[in-house]
DNA sequence: TTATAATATGACCAACTTAGTTATATATTA
DNA sequence: TAATATATAACTAAGTTGGTCATATTATAA
């Protein structure tokens, strides 16, 4: 399951891909702006950096402002950065095959259904969602 | 995330098919040969005989057998018997729009994603894994 | 008819995950 | 130097998952 701090940092680099480039929004801002809890907003904040996609200016006249062109950051990137590697079973994580068998059928099609699914993902940028009208999922 | 108790219904589905048909098969027996503990396997036969794919015959000389054509059970109806609705997401499993907005767009992303998801777990029958050689995922 | 082998059903539990809170440190500007 | 902002980590309540345990019920074989 894609988790909803997921869904929040998608939703954090849209409103700060809707800004006038190059100004900065606070994270309070975008906590009110957009229904999320301010303290999260802040934990997500730092992954969106850690990820360089964001900086962020401390002091009264700080906030934060995207780094790189929308266009350039994709679902999938975005949910990795929060949620970790996505995998739609358990048995996806591990490299080996489950029960040591050398073979297993079941896994072939996990993959290829979480494959259809991330490139659905990938193909979707920040950008591409702040064009669309209203995003506040 | 698709749960494990769903891989082991189909596991022990497959474990079904591959038998001679018409013959039974001791809900431990299928426990024993697919290395899953034999209270999940009695559980998830429950399931699979409120589905109607299954029947039990009790005593000393029962077990269990399939009522239907493997071909016609897909990856999709056992995970939903089991798990029930799949959702990529939180917001996929509630029929309004988050926050009552009128659209959201990324519930349409979410929404391509989980069916290109679907249609790949649609696509593949009980059959087709037992035709796989190993299936023990 | 009676012991036995099997299914059927529901309650229960420990470990983990998720969503969110709290607390505190640090930097910058007016 | 006070105020305002980001940065970071620890903590917690609620829900989910994977699995166990206990018990009732049914049907067959001897």
């Amino acid at each position: 399951m894609i988790t909803k701090k997921a869904e929040y940092a998608i939703i954090i680099l849209t409103e700060l891909a809707s800004h006038p480039q190059g100004t900065v929004i606070t994270s309070k801002r975008i906590a009110e702006k957009r229904a999320i809890p301010a303290n999260l907003v802040v934990q997500l904040l730092a992954v969106t950096r850690t990820a360089g996609w964001t900086v962020g200016a401390r002091g009264p006249t700080g906030g934060i402002k995207l780094t790189v062109d929308p266009a350039e950051i994709n679902m999938r990137q975005v949910i990795e950065a929060v949620d970790g590697p996505i995998g739609i079973t358990r048995c996806l994580f591990s490299d080996k095959p489950c029960h040591d068998k050398t073979h297993c059928s079941l896994r072939g099609v996990w993959s290829e259904a979480q494959d259809k699914m991330l490139s659905v993902l990938e193909n979707v940028s920040i950008k591409d969602l702040t064009d669309a009208a209203q995003n506040d999922c």
